[in-house]
DNA sequence: AATAACACCTGTGTGC
DNA sequence: TGCACACAGGTGTTAT
């Protein structure tokens, strides 16, 4: 379900219900996620959440105590509900407050992740070696030719590697590439350096347009009030293989790249 | 070191 | 209707 658009209105539509808020307690229902929820995780109950915090598509929970790291994998989802709502499949993680409020986590692959760490900084071995977040000042073309020098790997898959720059999934990748005219298959390294400030530029546009819609939804996502979101009226390619080019008219071709589908136009995006 | 393939898991859609 | 199979928004781990 979810890419950095979609994580971020999560944490936009959960954080007003969250912050300052007292925890009464944490009821893991089913602990088998990606990896086993460990028990230190009951270390927010009585602590009071002081910021709801956004890293990559991490959402993290600020306490005294520590840090509770969430990821909603490819299923994931987070629900504010009354405390009193019976929990329905794949309801595996309530986090109760006091105010007769919940956070619930809901997650039908279970490829998410709950989890506790004592720090406030980053330092979390899943958060320490992320790359730039794509809407920052730090990623820029002068970061991704540094980052990408002498690369021979496909330029896509370069996107969706966090090392390089985080929250790019499958979605935004095939998008970006199809706006910068780019064809997902050149290796990285060979790309001119205007080539990567249009990149730069449509990640940055197409990621905050999609933030701004209310993300994308495919089948099921849904933010915190249980909205849908309506960026997929604006997709260009994924999607939408051997459908024709909204540019020129041309079929779309569809690959595979790291096992992942990947769809552009051949007149478009013109292999170097 | 870099790249590619595999793994985790459930739900849904397709074709026979 | 039932069954087998491919595929899905992610990413750490293992193999090459």
């Amino acid at each position: 379900m979810p890419e950095l658009p979609e994580v971020e209105v999560t944490r936009q539509g959960i954080a007003p219900h969250l912050s300052q808020q007292k925890v009464k307690k944490l009821i893991v229902r089913n602990p088998s996620l990606r990896w086993p929820v460990p028990d230190i995780c009951h270390n927010i109950e009585g602590q009071v959440i002081r910021a709801i915090r956004r890293r990559a598509k991490y959402l993290l929970l600020d306490t005294e105590a520590g840090v509770t790291i969430v990821h909603l994998g490819m299923s994931g989802s987070l629900r504010i509900l009354a405390s009193d709502t019976p929990p329905e499949k794949h309801d595996h993680i309530d986090l109760v407050l006091d105010n007769g409020q919940m956070l619930r986590f809901n997650d039908p692959r279970r490829f998410g992740a709950w989890l506790w760490h004592e720090l406030p900084e980053l330092t979390h071995p899943l958060l320490s070696k992320l790359g730039p977040e794509p809407l920052s000042d730090d990623f820029d073309a002068v970061h991704l030719v540094q980052a990408l020098n002498n690369k021979t790997k496909a330029i896509k898959l370069c996107l969706m590697d966090n090392h390089i720059v985080v929250g790019v999934g499958n979605i935004y990748a095939n998008e970006a590439l199809f706006a910068a005219g780019i064809h997902p298959q050149t290796a990285a390294g060979k790309l001119s350096h205007e080539q990567l400030l249009q990149l730069v530029v449509h990640v940055k546009r197409i990621l905050a347009n999609a933030i701004k819609q209310g993300g994308t939804t495919l089948k099921d996502f849904t933010n915190a009030d249980g909205k849908p979101g309506y960026f997929a009226q604006k997709l260009h390619v994924y999607g939408r293989g051997g459908e024709t080019c909204t540019q020129c008219g041309n079929l779309l071709s569809e690959i595979k790249l790291g096992q992942r589908a990947t769809v552009f136009c051949g007149l478009c995006q013109a292999k170097q």
